[in-house]
DNA sequence: TCAAAGTCACCG
DNA sequence: GGTGACTTTGAA
């Protein structure tokens, strides 16, 4: 029951400001609205007007202030947050130590957030005209004349209209719509939103490791996680969908999570066709009002599926029955500026509050998701098995040591490229991420520059190139020592930092193989979200050669793609960042995805100094599964998570001192109460130590229980934000850093 | 002498 | 984070 709105009731309200703390008002003196908490206000906020959340109701006795200032209006007479939502999000600010007012905003779509009212969610249809009807016939055949005949059967959705842009009948029937309503022959209207029983269409029949996955899923009564580690092509979708279809036939809402790169028009399409209900896509690409549409449409219960991207972790869900996380190892679900959320966690936390069953799916696993299914606090759903006949790809290793190198490629690597084209293939040629924090090495021998003090025995720290290639950097401990000229283990004059760019390797393919096409995707030719798509398409089947990075590891088939050659592998072998090898092996195994079909064999060549490394052994004999549990065993004696948990404090600022004094101070801030199990190494230059004119510094912390590191944070953050070097730098704290950045 | 640039406290 | 108010600094 609200409160009665009374002249001695106070708001406390969450602001969107890196404040950590409510700020009071009186309610709103002439309001017919009753304040509730989870309800958006207006309040004047020093010159100026902002838009709120109120967090709580409390008696004027209680103010913190003894004038107050009267809220201008309260936005919503319905709460926008409310129950589970509310409470999840008041964790989440806790957990990332971040204002709750800060996590409310960045949960809501624009225009909501800028006090918009809650959008109308009624669906869109368009209709003939009266003139429209009399006029087909004599339409000159075109697209406007195809979309007509279809509306002279009846008025169509604009989600119908959106799902049979699948088949082609009626591809951008947006144009041809608005080509029609120019001429007044055909009109938008309004329409109840469609509450359509779901009609699914029937799918392939489930192998029995798909069907057994299916039923302990279903079988779930309440909160329950499940990893489904299911190898490339052996059907997690399938699972999904049968999920998904129960928990509709159950009356709930179900909500799907994918990477970025995921969300493509094929998933939606095939998820639209097989549930036969409207499913809501949710990511960065979309306009405002769509976006906020959305999420009105899931607020009022009405979405009954929703794929999205990170963002749409945030969706209020009154009805939730299920959520589902595709390629949950994928790292952009980790949210890298402002909250710095991740939503594969997030996830996990709504999963329990809504007590409903959560399905996190990849070939890949993170090593986090695991470690929880080896304990046992996730059901571990295995599918081995491929669906239809496809073979895995032969994999072969390239010792690139002492040979002579063009922009990174070797001759062998060069034939076998001329080798696939010559047989008519399509080849990849893919670059291990742009390395910025470059490691020394040497091409005679392999030999790699490691920290002296921080050194495993398997396991070293390398040390990074600073100075123009003449000092190296530990980025654990902080030793520094000059470049050797010589390669310490060989004698030999080859020491190089690492890493040909993408450019510089479709330059030296463009000369060597100029009779066939060479398209380099990556940022800076693809930025756009379809432009990937639209590149691929153009470059069809025939003979040619892409050059790429991540963007590459999955998306479009490539049918015609029979030789995949991966560079740059030992960057991620020999990385700064402990996530690298991890990172490495999931990226191999996705692109080994790529190569070769059922009828055509393909072939997968890593090139690399280290071709006796144990991760390149490991992997190649027993897989990922191999992998991981190696993997998994150096992170424990290395002290990494999920062994430890870790928070790391970055800072920047025009000069070095001035952000190195800042950690400085926050060192001795947390060193004051906090438990002798904390390890804090820094302040320490970021592997990427210049940015935009700015230095960047930061300083880890590190502890082997979650409760201590946020106990240690708890206890410091207060006077870290009034610390007169706070002032002078940009800072921020990220709390289970992805990578150490 | 004024104005631009830097510093600071506060916001209810 | 953004803002107004106050302080320092520099050029005519």
């Amino acid at each position: 029951m609200p409160p009665a709105p009374t002249s001695s009731c106070v708001l406390r309200v969450a602001l969107p400001l890196p404040l950590p703390r409510l700020f009071d008002y009186l309610a709103p003196e002439r309001d017919g609205v009753v304040p509730q908490v989870g309800a958006r206000v207006r309040v004047p906020f020093g010159p100026r007007e902002r838009i709120g959340v109120i967090a709580a109701l409390a008696s004027a006795a209680d103010a913190d202030v003894p004038e107050l200032k009267p809220a201008l209006e309260v936005l919503d007479a319905e709460p926008l947050f409310a129950g589970e939502l509310i409470d999840s999000l008041r964790w989440l600010a806790r957990y990332t130590h971040a204002a709750l007012g800060e996590v409310l905003a960045t949960a809501l779509p624009g225009p909501l957030r800028h006090g918009e009212p809650l959008s109308d969610t009624h669906d869109w249809a368009w209709q003939l005209t009266e003139a429209g009807h009399a006029a087909v016939d004599g339409l000159r055949a075109g697209k406007p004349r195809r979309l007509a005949e279809r509306l002279q059967r009846g008025r169509l959705d604009e989600t119908t209209l959106d799902d049979s842009a699948a088949d082609a009948a009626i591809d951008d029937w947006r144009g041809a719509a608005r080509s029609l309503a120019r001429r007044g022959l055909a009109e938008r209207i309004a329409v109840a939103a469609s509450s359509r029983a779901p009609v699914p269409a029937p799918g392939p029949t489930l192998h029995p490791q798909q069907q057994a996955a299916v039923d302990a899923v279903l079988a779930a009564d309440g909160f329950a996680p499940f990893l489904l580690d299911g190898v490339t092509g052996s059907g997690k979708t399938e699972v999904y969908l049968h999920a998904i279809a129960d928990c509709l036939a159950r009356g709930r809402q179900a909500l799907v999570l994918v990477p970025e790169i995921g969300l493509t028009p094929q998933l939606l399409a095939r998820f639209r066709a097989r549930l036969g209900v409207p499913v809501h896509a949710l990511h960065s690409g979309l306009p405002d009002g769509e976006r906020a549409r959305t999420w009105a449409a899931c607020h009022r219960g009405e979405a009954r599926v929703v794929v999205g991207t990170r963002s749409a972790v945030f969706l209020p869900l009154p009805d939730a029955g299920l959520i589902v996380i595709d390629e949950e190892h994928d790292g952009s679900f980790k949210q890298l500026d402002g909250i710095r959320y991740h939503a594969r966690d997030f996830a996990l936390v709504r999963a329990r509050a809504l007590d409903v069953p959560i399905v996190l799916g990849s070939a890949t696993p993170s090593l986090e998701s695991l470690r929880n299914a080896q304990t046992g606090r996730y059901a571990h759903l295995r599918l081995r098995q491929r669906a239809g006949n496809a073979q895995p790809p032969a994999v072969r290793v390239i010792d690139v040591r002492k040979r002579p190198l063009q922009a990174g490629l070797s001759p062998e690597l060069l034939d076998a490229i001329g080798r696939a084209l010559d047989a008519g293939g399509q080849v990849l040629v893919f670059k291990n991420r742009r390395g910025y924090a470059p490691v020394l090495m040497c091409h005679d021998c392999g030999w790699n520059a490691q920290c002296p003090r921080c050194s495993l025995p398997e396991q070293g720290t390398p040390m990074t190139v600073h100075a123009g290639g003449r000092r190296l950097q530990c980025h654990h401990c902080g030793a520094r020592r000059p470049a050797p000229n010589a390669c310490p283990d060989c004698g030999g004059l080859a020491l190089q930092s690492q890493g040909a760019g993408t450019e510089r390797i479709e330059e030296a393919l463009k000369a060597r193989f100029s009779e066939v096409p060479v398209l380099r995707i990556d940022r800076g030719t693809t930025n756009r979200r379809d432009a990937l798509e639209q590149h691929l398409a153009e470059f069809g089947n025939a003979r040619g050669i892409l050059v790429g990075t991540q963007m590459l590891a999955k998306g479009h088939d490539l049918p015609n793609l029979t030789l995949v050659a991966v560079v740059g592998i030992d960057e991620g072998l020999f990385s700064a960042d402990f996530r690298a090898p991890e990172k490495l092996a999931q990226l191999l195994i996705q692109v080994a995805g790529r190569a070769g079909r059922a009828d055509k064999p393909g072939l997968v060549l890593l090139q690399t100094h280290h071709p006796e490394h144990p991760l390149l052994a490991t992997l190649l004999t027993g897989g990922y599964g191999a992998f991981a549990e190696l993997e998994l065993e150096q992170r424990e004696a290395a002290g990494f998570p999920p062994f430890v948990h870790l928070a790391m404090l970055r800072a920047e600022a025009k000069q070095v001192e001035v952000a190195n004094d800042f950690l400085q101070a926050v060192r001795r801030c947390i060193e004051r109460d906090a438990d002798r199990h904390l390890e804090i190494s820094g302040p320490l230059p970021a592997p990427m130590p210049r940015r935009a004119g700015y230095q960047r510094v930061q300083l880890l912390l590190s502890a082997p229980e979650r409760r201590g590191l946020h106990a240690a944070l708890d206890a410091a953050l207060p006077a870290i934000h009034t610390l007169p070097e706070a002032r002078k730098v940009r800072w921020s704290l990220d709390v289970d850093p992805v990578d150490l950045y």
